[in-house]
DNA sequence: TTAATAAAGGAGTATTTTGTCTTTTATTAA
DNA sequence: TTAATAAAAGACAAAATACTCCTTTATTAA
């Protein structure tokens, strides 16, 4: 469904906006424990959701990863988007490249709807929504 | 949502399964062509159906591989479990391997409902269900 | 019984994805 | 202004996935 990647991103993204409820900033190292995450490998995909201004970041002592209001009222189609790109809402399920309602895989109509459910799901969710499950133990993030 | 491996499975048994309900059998070279796949490598994933009992091969002049009646009341799901094994049916959006009602990651309430959707629309997708709409080119299977 | 055909099997190569390590740059506070 | 902290950047390394090629085995029909 996700890449492996985007599985991180996604963990690492609800840890982050989760600390940021409570005013605190988090380090890659509290990061990728958190969310059982290599480090290096949490810090490059930080690194480029930040690129995308989907999470801020700060430099030196009191520095870390943090979400903002308005980026917690993102959503996570929006990071799923940053990091694996268009290909979960739009590709075809066959792989076929010029797949369309004109000219559709056998498979087309009935992946439509799912398609429709996982974007619209996806939509729905802002970062900020996971914070209370988190924090009152009702989610998890640990693989 | 499936791997490569599994896209061309699900395209060549499609069109193999298309063949047979007119009575003929099909060799990987014409199967490669009509799916757009890689020869040698479809070779190799149809050698796999064929152990796991979803698709017939016969060797020499006039072989080549086939569904047999059985074969195709066979599922969409099947396949998928053959190539890509149970992973999309069960395993968690976040990746965590402990994911569960008890323990759920944050999106675990939200994508128990695609998931299961997916696996009913392939469930419920019997292998030969398809052959009409490719003859009658309502359905296309070429990259 | 031999030649031709076609899948099975095995041992690779190539590419992509996942992940690491080291250096650089920016920020803070003593 | 210097030492410590922490992210950014870039160059690699490992693992998984996708794909190829060559040899072997089975089948058919002349």
């Amino acid at each position: 469904m996700f890449s492996r990647t985007c599985e991180h991103a996604i963990r690492a993204v609800i840890y982050v906006s989760c600390q940021s409820a409570k005013g605190k900033r988090c380090g890659i190292a509290e990061i990728s424990v958190a969310v059982d995450a290599p480090e290096s490998f949490t810090a490059k995909i930080l690194q480029d959701l930040v690129k995308k201004g989907l999470m801020g970041s700060a430099k030196g002592p009191k520095g870390g990863f943090y979400l903002t209001q308005e980026m917690s009222e993102c959503s996570m189609a929006d990071v799923v988007r940053a990091i694996d790109g268009e290909h979960l809402f739009e590709g075809c399920a066959l792989g076929l490249r010029q797949c369309s309602e004109k000219r559709p895989c056998p498979l087309h109509h009935e992946f439509k709807k799912i398609r429709s459910e996982i974007r619209t799901m996806l939509e729905h969710s802002r970062l900020g929504a996971f914070s209370d499950n988190l924090t009152n133990k009702i989610a998890f993030l640990k693989r």
